[in-house]
DNA sequence: TTATATTAACTAATGACATTAGTTTTTGCA
DNA sequence: TGCAAAAACTAATGTCATTAGTTAATATAA
């Protein structure tokens, strides 16, 4: 059944990232992964549907390890401690993983099941982080989009070198996400202010 | 002196905004760009130095524009509604100038002299604005990264389609800008508490 | 008015890509 | 032992960016 076997999705998978992370997501072209991987670059289509197949994988296999480290950064904790760990996590992988976590914003096909289904789960992930905070309605729904929205644009700036600052990164972050925390628990405290107006 | 001019660095921009806005910035190439001109592709080498350089000329314009919109946004206000103006104004620009708004974070070259400079007067811009919280010392800086970090995640997130709910998305943004207000005020509430024990 | 220098735009050529078609070769299984 | 499946290959095409060298238009000086 089974001819000469020298690749496999996994190979590919691992020496794209490497590139990815190494040298830019621009750098993973069929040709710079035949190379590394000692083949033909036509060879890859018997694996992978061309570059845009390529980068589908990446972009999920991104996903995957993303919502992985998430979740494991928040398991056992609650409230503001789990948010700071979810977002020490998150920036973590950034910068681990600078190329991979930039494919996954760059999926060729937002529409994609397989990126779909990680969406969701990673959305469920945090919403459920976030049911401390007794939002009601779709406002839970909301502050999932903000926190994603604060710390992919922390990320993406970091990674960037858009921060012409010389101010230390990590003290930025935390008191972006303790801002956010704040406002969080002002805005909660609005609304009980609200529905009960002593 | 000039010989036949038939193109000038005005019109190739405005030519590669159009492409990058409506068929988004990895289509504007060498070759598009020459076909919307009327033109053969070397030509271009005239005016801009090669793609990178056009990359570059884009990135500038595009702050250009940016930092415009975003100081009209914050002329004779201040405050919390000088804030919601600028963050409206931002993500207004990313709406608007998709493309455009994809090539300022994407400058080839980020210690490029003009992106510097552009990129320190929005800062400057920035921090004036915020001066009304009092934040001390660095906390300001601090805080203008993150008010950015949260107006390019959202615009980026909401570009990618990376929201997948059902959801308003102007409802969200306001709700996240709010909630980075209500933090501001907090901790400015914390620091004066800190500092004047009653 | 004419000649020249300047320089924009051109053609031609090269090399890096992705991609497709068609061929070879390996290997599991009958 | 032989055959079918499929992985990896070679060859070819087309799209890019880029460089070298050529042509031609025009502003200015004579």
């Amino acid at each position: 059944m089974s001819p000469r076997i020298g690749l496999d999705l996994p190979a590919i998978l691992q020496a794209a990232v490497e590139i990815a992370d190494t040298r830019g997501l621009e750098e993973v072209t069929l040709a710079s992964l035949a190379q590394k991987l000692d083949v033909r670059s036509p060879s890859l289509y018997n694996h992978v549907n061309g570059l845009s197949g390529l980068r589908s994988k990446l972009a999920v296999h991104g996903l995957e390890k993303l919502l992985h480290v998430m979740t494991q950064a928040v398991v056992g904790r609650s409230g503001d401690e789990a948010v700071r760990e979810l977002g020490k996590a998150y920036v973590a992988f950034a910068r681990a993983h600078p190329g991979l976590y930039d494919a996954t914003l760059r999926a060729p096909d937002p529409q994609d099941a397989e990126v779909r289904r990680l969406a969701g789960e990673t959305v469920d992930l945090v919403v459920r982080v976030l049911r401390a905070y007794e939002l009601k309605d779709d406002a839970a729904l909301h502050a999932v989009r903000g926190l994603r929205s604060l710390l992919h644009g922390f990320s993406s700036l970091e990674q960037r070198g858009g921060f012409g600052l010389p101010l230390d990164l990590d003290v930025s972050f935390r008191l972006l996400v303790d801002t956010f925390l704040a406002g969080l628990h002002e805005m909660k405290r609005r609304s009980q202010a609200e529905a009960n107006p002593n």
